[in-house]
DNA sequence: CCAAAACAGGACGGTATTGGTCCTGTTTTG
DNA sequence: CAAAACAGGACCAATACCGTCCTGTTTTGG
């Protein structure tokens, strides 16, 4: 089905609503009410957002999280590797080699990087400032935007 | 890990193989042979293939497996689908309002929308006959035009 | 100084999806 | 009519994911 994680899914829904509040700091409770994610799974993810830089916490009584940099300044691509780990959308993206039985043989080798490339490019290109605007032109930042030049 | 399947993986390679050797015909065994890929797979893949009218299949003993369009013609992003599905990146794609719990509240709604697009837009931007080209400027063709920007 | 609220860091099991094999047809060649 | 190859599923084993829970540690404020 290739679909990312609900992880990755919950997230973005977190950082976009931390996102169109910006400034004020939310607790894991207030924030699964408001978002009707269940708040075991809030929690772990939040925590995993800091290990990653892309929240700060602040522990205590009023503890809260809060975005760790401005939201134009945090990719969706971010958030996908924070959650689900690298974005190695296909097999043989390690470097190292020899982690393939094909490698000698392969002729597709070189063009994994192609397509890992566009993907990581298209997802890079949306911020959580893009992602908390209503989309006024529906859907035709494309584009414009990144990921078109993949394709000349 | 956010990773296709690995038999869209394998589908890829098998379909460059084929479209780099293009006008012959492939039966699966051979196919396994010179991939590496176990018959099995190769074969159940190739099946798919056909029924998504990416490959013509022949019968019988000196049949075999041949390409339904011009590689030009051929994306990874219909491969994908074909192979494990419709490209639904997200959980919230579905037209059909009702499928998801969020809904009402939910803020990132249209936002799923983009996202998706700018998947699908990047492996449809890449098609079986730019794989099969052992791509010069290693993973800088992007600009079409020949180095100019890239820089850094 | 202590209790309550909130974060930190894992461990854990149930379930869905995938990866891979195998079996039983049907079509074609010679 | 036998062999080679495609067609279409059924079928498990392993894996990854979803979601919960438990045991700390830090902060607030009475
Ligand atoms: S498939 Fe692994 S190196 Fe090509
Ligand atoms: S998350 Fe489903 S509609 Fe927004």
């Amino acid at each position: 089905m290739l679909r990312m994680t609900k992880q990755a899914d919950y997230g973005i829904v977190l950082m976009t609503h931390l996102a169109a509040r910006a400034g004020r700091q939310f607790s894991a409770p207030e924030l699964a009410a408001e978002t009707r994610i269940p708040l075991p799974m809030v929690s772990k993810i939040l925590k995993l957002l800091v290990r990653e830089d892309l929240l700060v916490s602040h522990r205590g009584v009023k503890g809260g999280y809060a975005l760790a940099r401005a939201p134009r300044q945090i990719t969706v691509a971010d958030l996908i590797s924070a959650l689900d780990g690298p974005i190695a959308f296909t097999e043989c993206i390690e470097d190292t080699p020899g982690s393939c039985s094909q490698e000698g043989i392969c002729g597709v080798r070189d063009n994994w990087q192609r397509i890992n490339q566009a993907v990581r490019h298209a997802l890079e290109g949306i911020t959580l400032a893009d992602l908390t605007q209503p989309l006024a032109s529906p859907l035709v930042q494309l584009g414009s935007g990144r990921g078109a030049e993949l394709r000349a």
